[in-house]
RNA sequence: UGGCCUAUAGUAUAAUGGUAGUACGACAGAUUUUGGUUCUGUUUGUCUUGGUUCGAAUCCAGGUAGGCCAACCA
């Protein structure tokens, strides 16, 4: 019935490892470092990691790869677990690196035994001189041939802190003339006295990556361990450690990251945009951390969407930054409230309304919802807000809101004509003047008008105000991230902080989380700072504006 | 001057030796009490040169282009 769609290819590898009984189920784990807030580029990995497991049956890890205790911090965690969960995921345990610690510690000595590792007295430069380069052989340590007796010893008093940092390590020995510099006798663990997030001060070795990472996917079974392409060379370690360890054999598989145009996924950067206060925090709206992108108002599930769609696969890619609008929009669409507000206020005066005279009219919550999602009343009177740039003076072609003798429809209300404007005296509108048509209300139109415009509008004496944020793209290019001072590509107009919006009785109660279409105007969201006594709104995306495209012809 | 990975419309991704398709974008039109939504249509592509084959985006070889690898980071 509904078309299959076409799987990628690590799904190809997984239905054929399933069909041919090498697993009964799959476990898969999302690893993230705890030195930062999750992105976009973790999203993608989040949902093709638990996707996996969701749609193939078996379980998904969240194991924090903690063996770098001088980066790593308990916030980092805690936000980790607060975006997954988010996602709307939910992992199988809560795992750290950390937590095998000690396993790893008697991996390192059975390796030892096995004459396949050895302690290394070379200095951090020694061993970099030593290793050669991607085009001529490393040579040897001196430190290379000591006894499984020495070694042990050594790794020993390593273990009980009898040496300063950096003194030695414990290095596999493999082959330093081999054409994988990763080959070329890699540094298994090193000594830090540091303070570690969760062995506290248990430990002054810490094994490095490939020692952790690929014996913690064995430890808890992962069948495929996903990362992205810069690990490929790492998967000739990877397997030599778990062939030699005699150890579950979890596989590693490698998909291209994704890139967003005009963002940054990078947590160093990230972090230098943070530390250099140049954006609000981690979660400032206008970055593509998967906090910012809640707190601007997407939805996890557009997220999702947009992961599914840009798709996993293994070459370089940009994806356009308007996917991903055009995600949000799809689903706020579904799910917005649809409230009025001016951002760019001008009076209008409708000439022939009874003076004093209110009124309510309804209408529709959300045109796309079933029932119309309901409707609302709004409080109408002779004296409204409309939009600045919903009148001109001369107007344009194709123009069909007000303008000096123009009949437009106020949304849900009723048809009005210009009949004049005022002006002060430096020549801007200060006013406009309308005639409405009592005939024309909508629910009960009898006055068989037809205009071409509805616009939107508040009335003045109902009006509740608020702060509108509307936000660009953060960078002025589509790829920042390679230019070698991101930072002077920051776009300097992607916040705009608009003071004085005046919007209906009905917004007044709004609440973080909500989601709401200003009409004709956008999505809009509650900050996570609004109070009922200031108002603040985020900008989550605009309307799609065809007007705007045939203005510019 | 080494090893490894990759190459399909503007972007992303399918086609698994047999009609190059989908989505976003762009363009045109219809509908519309949001110039939104929805609907219809149009446009643009297999990096290159050879080879294998009845038939190649797909397999093979050479080239070209891009990326990754020389942290006691992950």
């Amino acid at each position: 019935m509904s078309e299959e769609k076409s799987l990628n290819f690590i799904e190809e590898i997984v239905e054929e490892d399933l069909k041919n009984n090498k697993y009964s189920r799959i476990i898969t784990r999302f690893p993230p470092e705890p030195n930062g807030y999750l992105h976009l580029g973790h999203a993608s990995s989040i949902c093709l990691n638990f996707g996996l497991t969701e749609k193939y049956g078996g379980y998904t890890n969240l194991r924090f790869d903690d063996t770098n205790p001088v980066t790593e911090e308990t916030e980092y965690v805690e936000s980790i677990k607060a975006d997954v969960a988010w996602l709307g995921y939910k992992w199988e345990n809560e795992l750290y690196a950390s937590d095998y610690f000690d396993t790893l510690y008697e991996y390192a000595v059975k390796l030892i035994k096995k004459e396949l590792a050895y302690v290394d007295d070379s200095t951090s430069e020694e061993i970099a001189t030593l290793k050669g380069t991607p085009t001529e052989p490393g040579k040897n340590s001196p430190y290379r041939d000591r006894s499984v007796e020495e070694n042990l010893d050594l790794f020993d008093r390593m273990k009980n802190g009898e040496f300063a940092d950096g003194a030695k390590t414990l290095r596999a020995k493999i082959d330093m003339a081999h054409p994988n510099m990763l080959m070329r006798d890699p540094v298994l663990y090193r000594i830090k006295h540091a303070h570690h997030h969760r062995t506290g001060d248990k430990w002054c070795i810490y094994p490095m990556y490939d020692f952790a990472h690929g014996q913690s996917d064995s430890i808890e079974e992962v069948t495929h361990s996903i990362c992205t392409l810069e690990f490929v060379p790492h998967r000739e370690l990877y397997d030599w450690l778990i062939e030699r360890l005699e150890i579950f054999p979890s596989r590693q598989y490698e998909f291209a990251r994704r890139n967003v145009s005009y963002s940054i996924t990078s947590k160093r950067k990230l972090m230098q945009l943070v530390n250099e206060k140049i954006v609000d925090g981690w979660d400032d709206p206008r970055l593509t951390t998967i906090s910012g992108m809640r707190r601007r108002g997407y939805t996890p599930e557009s997220i999702r969407d947009f992961c599914d769609r840009i798709g996993v696969a293994k070459r370089e890619n940009v994806v356009d930054m308007g996917l991903l609008e055009f995600c949000v929009r799809e689903d706020l669409n579904k799910i917005a409230l649809r409230r009025m507000a001016v951002l760019d206020p001008i009076r209008l005066v409708i000439t022939n309304y009874p003076a004093g005279q209110t009124e309510e009219v309804l209408s529709e919550n959300n045109p796309e919802a079933e029932d119309n999602g309901g409707t609302r009343p709004i409080p109408f009177s002779g004296e409204l807000w409309i939009e600045r740039e919903d009148f001109m003076e001369v107007p344009a072609k194709k123009w069909f809101r007000l303008a000096p003798g123009a009949m437009v429809r106020l949304k849900s209300a009723y048809i009005v004509k210009c009949e004049d404007f005022v002006k002060d005296d430096k020549g801007n509108i200060t006013e406009i003047r309308c005639t409405y048509i009592p005939e024309s209300k909508s629910g009960n139109d009898t006055s068989g008008i037809h205009v071409k415009g509805t616009i939107h509008w508040v009335s003045v004496q109902h009006a509740a105000e608020a702060e509108v944020k509307l936000y660009d793209r953060l960078f002025s290019v589509e790829n920042p991230g390679e230019e070698e001072d991101f930072t002077s590509y920051i776009n300097k107009n992607s916040l705009q902080v608009v003071n004085k919006v005046y919007i209906e009785p009905a917004l007044a109660t709004a609440k973080p989380g909500e989601k709401f279409q200003f009409i004709r105007k956008g999505y809009f969201t509650p900050d996570k700072t609004s109070t009922p006594e200031k108002l603040v709104f985020n900008r989550t995306a605009t309307l799609r504006d065809n007007w705007a495209k045939e203005s510019k012809k």
